[in-house]
RNA sequence: GGGCGAUUAGCUCAGCGGGAGAGCGCCCGCCUCACACGCGGGAGGUCGUUGGUUCAAAUCCAACAUCGCCCA
């Protein structure tokens, strides 16, 4: 007797779950090399920032890349999981930042070398908790390969990148308008900047035209005034056509400005007169290059007005608007004020408000490298799951611009440019040792830091080990899959794609997989700040990984989902389930080898009933549709295979016929056997348990179920399915009834449909298990006996039921009956439905109509006869 | 302003062209020798609204309404 099977009768996940993972990692079952001889599978991590925390989005994907690994992996694929993390620029330096400040510290008291190494201290102490919080899930990664996006090997391909674009003439360096976050002090690009909604002012400001006359203009921002240099009308706007190309005064500094007329001027906006600062607005940047204004730039990198602001000059932003309108207002200048709730950019890492500047900075021209990036999508060699991202690729492809990639920062890959004294520029990989055009040593490295999404986007080959030729890059790409949140498409998937095509001269993975987006319960996004996160750790502790990654998987169906902490509660149940179902059949067939049987219905049922289950597990996986998977498995385990299989299969197991017994035991141990393994890559910890009882574990390295059409069954499924309506129909009279459970009632069954006496003879005992009856098959019934219709004809049985009760449930049962009869006529009666209709539909409407006939033929024949008697 | 998604039982969601489903909650009955994280039975829905296509619409199309997400 194995007493640990005897005497665990809950399934206790947190006993089981860290002594697993500790033992796959002991025994390199995560590992993969490279094998010519073996198919590949691989998936690159959308690396975490080390700053991260495991928050819903990453343990639902997470689950879904373990569940595409150990699914492959049991399929005898080489299935590598490739895992690390994103050195993450702004992020992790405003983390060490606020640590410095609260030793009343900054970065710049230290020095650019001392803080960088300040960051690295951080790194090798809290950078991996992102990493080990993935083995709480059960992830299969192969930890051994982990990789870092500034790692030696990672800078090495980082440099060559930038060098070979360089060269390309696809880099360059420009003095442009860039989003700038003055607390964060660096130029971010337009993926990082958040709109959100803010009440605010709409300012309607009157500038006086030289030689009489006055324009007035409407801003959000009357700050900016101080950098104008123009206002710009509409050229079709019969309002300003007078004064095109007359000379403004801006007010309070008396600079003198051009009007000029553009199309891009929006005469519904505000007065239709708009004051352009080029230096301040992507709109008013693009409208000064064309007429060639002159460019003042007000406001400087440290979000205060520059000295071109005159007596403004050294003010924050929100001082001098407030500074600016009171002066205006004194001057008479101001016409009104009126409340504009309007949308505010600002940085996606601290919310500060976004200062478009101008700024020296290097881009990328992104022309030549989005075109085969964007075919790659259009011709479906990248596949997105669901289809409709790719739209949004594409759409976000075409309108791309080109990439500011600099940044400033003193954590991230410096950029691999030099300069000497007379400003000359040389790129190399290798720190040079003389200036490339005139010979000069003194060099100085360029300060800018590349935008860690640069880096990230060579993900899919670095961490394979490129730029070297290795025999994993060559066998390990192009990845299989990656999966990600939606948010990722342009961050990621697209540079990814991009950086692949142009160095690996190949996609980085065939399918790109978007999850579901876990909201909170009252359907907005998980907030930290609202304090609406659930932190998935703290599921995994109460109910278990399993139970986590089940109702993850399980409630993540669509593109938006509330987070249901019943459905993890639903798959600690199902782990329990399992494991008790497990403990019976162990436990029952002690002694018995586990082998498929084909000698009962009842073993043959089940196996095609498994295999219909594990044929839509197949194909729900193969199109990433892990809720259809689970849910498959759910119900094939728990109203399959518990529900009946198990009560029907105690039979023979406590039964006399000692070769029958040794048939059920032996199935009954190779079904779970089956299960087990497919339900391993979903829940790998409670099926690794059971394994390890009749031992099979681990269960990565066995051969995932294979599909059999020779095992499929339907005229045994027909039959089980009759004996399951007969049983469900004895209960269904008991409970009405209020029959006490544990009397047995005699029944003596009369036949319509020839055979069906000898089936249900065959499954007396499990009448006598399953609804209390004992069936007879001779004999009169008793006077006063109940009709029970089920398939194939009528039980009669010996019950004393009040007569007035007994009518009125029969004549319930009998129009319902009645109604479906004649729903089945009125449908078989119309010409247009057996006319057009498939054939098989009609067939089936007619088998059902037959059934409904028969059974309100079996109650009329029984009312009749109380009624007579 | 543009795009996408959702709207089905009290709650959270499946179903996506041929008889309205699950889990939880609720009601009734059970410690039936795997499981009370359980077993058996039951109640509960004009499938957001209005049109259209079809022999047949929760399911396809159009418009509208409400909510959410993304982009500008």
């Amino acid at each position: 007797m194995n007493d640990y099977l005897q005497q665990t009768t809950r399934f206790e996940p947190a006993a089981v779950e860290a002594r697993w993972m500790k033992h796959w990692l002991d025994e390199h079952l995560f590992h993969a090399e490279a094998d010519p001889e073996r198919p590949a599978y691989s998936i690159v991590i959308p690396p975490p920032n080390i700053t991260g925390v495991l928050h819903m989005g990453h343990a639902l994907n997470d689950t879904i890349q373990d569940v595409l690994t150990r699914y492959h992996r049991m399929l005898g694929e080489n299935a590598c999981w490739l895992v690390g993390t994103d050195h993450a620029g702004i992020a992790t330096q405003n983390v060490v930042e606020k640590m410095l400040r609260a030793e009343g510290l900054t970065k710049e008291d230290l020095g650019r070398e001392e803080f960088t190494s300040r960051v690295w201290e951080w790194r090798r102490q809290y950078g991996s908790t992102i990493i080990e919080q993935l083995k709480r899930i059960g992830c299969a990664c192969d930890f051994e390969r982990e990789r870092f996006t500034f790692d030696e090997g990672y800078v090495r391909a980082v440099t060559k990148v930038f060098v070979a674009l360089y060269e390309k003439g696809y880099i360059h360096k420009d003095s442009y308008l860039v989003n700038w976050c003055p607390r964060c002090g660096t130029a971010i690009s337009d993926l990082e900047v958040a709109y959100r909604d803010m009440p605010g002012t709409l300012n309607h400001i009157r500038y006086d035209v030289a030689g009489g006359g006055s324009v007035t203009i409407a801003t959000t921002r009357p700050e900016t005034m101080l950098g104008d240099t123009a206002v710009a009308v509409h050229p079709d706007d019969e309002r300003y056509r007078e004064i095109v190309g007359k000379t403004a005064v801006l007010p309070l500094l008396g600079r003198e400005l051009k009007i000029v007329a553009d199309e891009r001027v929006d005469p519904a906006f505000g007065t239709g007169a708009l004051k352009i600062t080029p230096a301040h607005d992507l709109t008013d940047f693009d409208i000064g290059r064309t007429h060639g204004l002159e460019s003042v730039q007000a406001i400087g990198q440290d979000g205060r007005i520059t000295e071109a602001g005159g007596p403004y000059a050294g003010l924050e932003v929100e001082e001098a608007a407030e500074r600016v309108v009171a002066d205006l207002r004194a001057l008479g200048a101001l016409v009104k004020v009126e409340d504009y709730p309007h949308s505010v950019a600002t940085c996606d890492r601290c919310g500060t408000p976004i200062e478009p500047l101008i700024s020296e900075q290097w881009f990328m021209a992104m022309d030549e490298l989005k075109k085969p990036a964007t075919d790659v999508v259009r011709d479906g060699k990248v596949k997105f799951t669901p289809e409709r991202w790719g739209r949004v690729y594409i759409d976000w492809m075409d309108n791309l611009r080109p990439w500011c990639i600099s940044r400033q920062l003193w954590w991230g890959h410096q950029l691999p440019v030099w300069y000497c004294p007379d400003g000359h520029m040389t790129v190399a990989e290798t720190a040079p040792q003389a200036c490339g055009e005139c010979g000069s040593t003194e060099l100085t490295r360029e300060t800018d830091v590349l935008d860690t999404w640069f880096s990230s986007a060579l993900w899919p080959f670095a961490t394979f080990g490129w730029p070297d030729q290795t025999d994993d890059l060559a066998y390990f790409y192009p990845t299989n899959v990656l999966s990600t949140g939606r948010d990722i498409i342009f961050l990621w998937v697209a540079r990814m794609i991009m950086m692949g095509l142009e160095f690996m001269g190949d996609i980085p993975f065939d399918d790109v997989y978007l999850h579901s987006v876990i909201q909170a319960s009252d359907g907005r996004r998980m907030s930290k700040s609202l304090g609406t996160g659930i932190d998935p750790l703290e599921m995994i502790d109460a109910h278990g990984a399993d139970a986590t990654r089940f109702g993850l998987l399980l409630m993540s169906s669509t593109q938006d989902v509330r987070f249901s902490g019943e459905k993890i509660v639903m798959g600690r149940g199902f782990a329990n389930k399992l494991w008790n179902a497990a403990r019976f059949v162990l436990l029952g067939s002690e002694g018995y080898a586990a082998e498929r049987s084909e000698a009962a219905q009842v073993d043959r049922w089940i196996t095609s009933r498994f295999q219909r289950c594990l044929v839509t597990v197949e194909e729900a996986v193969s199109v990433y549709d892990f809720t259809a998977a689970v849910d498959a498995l759910y119900h094939f385990v728990w109203n399959e295979f518990c529900d009946w299989y198990l009560e029907l299969v105690k039979v023979p197991l406590y039964g006399e016929d000692e070769a029958r017994k040794a048939q059920a035991a032996g199935h009954a141990r190779w079904m779970l056997d089956q299960i087990v393994r497919l339900l391993h890559p979903f829940m790998p910890f409670v099926t690794e348990e059971i394994a390890e009882q009749y031992g099979a574990a681990p269960l990565l390295k066995q051969e995932h179920p294979r599909r059999a059409e020779a095992q499929l069954a339907p005229d045994d499924e027909k039959a089980i399915g009759e004996l399951q309506a007969a049983v469900d129909a004895l209960r269904r009279f008991r409970a009405e009834a209020e029959i006490p459970p544990g009397k047995v009632l005699a029944a003596v069954f009369v036949q319509d449909v020839a055979g069906a006496a000898e089936h249900y003879a065959h499954y007396a005992g499990v009448f006598r298990a399953m609804a209390r009856t004992a069936i007879g098959f001779e004999g009169e019934p008793e006077a006063d006996a109940t009709v029970v219709i089920v398939p194939g004809g009528r039980l009669e049985v010996a019950a004393a039921v009040d007569k007035a009760e007994e009518i009125l449930r029969l004549e319930q049962q009998l129009a319902k009956a009645e109604a479906e009869v004649q729903r089945g006529e009125a449908k078989l009666g119309n010409e247009k439905f057996v006319g057009r209709a498939p054939e098989a539909v009609i067939a089936k409407e007619r088998q059902k109509l037959a059934g409904h006939v028969a059974e309100r033929d079996g109650f009329s024949a029984r009312l009749a006869q109380l009624r007579g008697g």
